[in-house]
DNA sequence: CTGTCAAGAGGAAACGTTCCTTCTTTTTGC
DNA sequence: GCAAAAAGAAGGAACGTTTCCTCTTGACAG
């Protein structure tokens, strides 16, 4: 059976999503169409439809690829046995944001393309389903780096871990929004702020 | 010339928002259609093509009519000369920001629509500078209460009042984007994890 | 006070375009 | 050499917009 190394077919798919995520971010989520898609992937219209079954799919992958990417670049700061202050924790975890958006080359900002996926995840039930589990999932984390904190007796005991992590999610989604709004929020401005705040 | 009133033209222009909002929050911004808005609109394609030019006009106009109604809540609250502590304030802000959501009827979640005017934003020049504009001016009436408590010798005269600013916008944002995410950011949680940090 | 008229508002169908998908042919990798 | 993969054109549906027609409405003349 014939077939092209599985190398190859991962590459050929992650450059349809490499396209995909150009031109959400040109376009935005309502002007991308699957002719831009194909003559940014450098592929042909039936090889693209070899890899995914069609726009949807392709929309829905590059989402949840994006939002399991982060993850993966978040988990070891918050899984760390110990956690630094609060301050310093938000710096790792912003820095890593930033530097999650401008790791591609090309103009991509893969920050800005996650605004498009939350936006189309309202829309989609399986896609919010998994992103909202996704992002529960970090909330777990940052709750039990809370509750290390705790344990070590530099926070407040009597502090709700679960609240606390709701807390430190609304800012590090809101500096991700912030960023694509305003296009100037600073992390050392957020540490700094926070360092007036606990002190 | 037998002309419509004023009070009735700017209803049918409510009208025909209305019917985007809602078409928006249930089918996203991508499949949206004119077909849809009008038809949800009670109106006939002839009267929407008469108050809006086309559909970006419309999309557009749900935006900075969206941002620009949430401001007008919120301007009060930042601009009270005397400005209670910071997790209270959060607290104010964050209780408001829930109202404006939830204030239509119908099924309409205002905080939802938003998210979709964040990411439409992105691909159109014109919006993205408003919205831009919007919430830089919010900023700034954050840094306003910031430096109001500092002059009162409530908080860390030290401290930049815009880098503040940048944090509680931050946590409003978020607190935004985590409740379309995951769907049950709470405010007394912030507010109570606010105090925590704070004691 | 009333009937007529004209202009704007509302309604519906049709048009041209765009867009997603499929299908057949050709090429390529194993 | 063969089967799978890529290419490219074609088909069919959907969408945004326009256009044309009807109806309502308010003013003005009689």
């Amino acid at each position: 059976m014939p077939r092209i190394t599985d190398e190859r077919r991962e590459a050929r798919r992650e450059q349809v999503l490499e396209a995909a995520r150009a031109c959400l971010q040109e376009h935005g989520l309502e002007a991308v169409s699957m002719e831009m898609i194909i003559a940014r992937s450098g592929l042909s219209t039936g090889a693209v439809y070899g890899y995914f079954k069609g726009k949807d799919e392709i929309i829905s992958a590059v989402v949840t690829e994006g939002t399991a990417a982060m993850g993966r670049q978040l988990v070891p700061i918050l899984t760390n046995p110990e956690p630094p202050p609060l301050p310093e924790l938000i710096g790792q975890l912003l820095r890593t944001i930033v530097d999650f958006g401008q790791h591609k080359r090309d103009g991509i900002d893969r920050l800005l393309v996650s605004l498009h996926g939350w936006s189309h995840s309202q829309s989609d039930p399986e896609l919010k389903a998994a992103t909202g589990a996704a992002y529960g999932r970090q909330r777990e984390l940052l709750a039990d780096t809370v509750r290390r904190w705790q344990a070590a007796g530099t926070f407040d005991p009597g502090a709700d871990p679960d609240g606390v992590a709701q807390l430190l999610q609304s800012i590090c989604l809101g500096f991700v929004a912030q960023r694509a709004l305003a296009g100037d929020a600073d992390v050392q401005a957020h540490v700094d702020a926070l360092q007036a705040l606990t002190a």
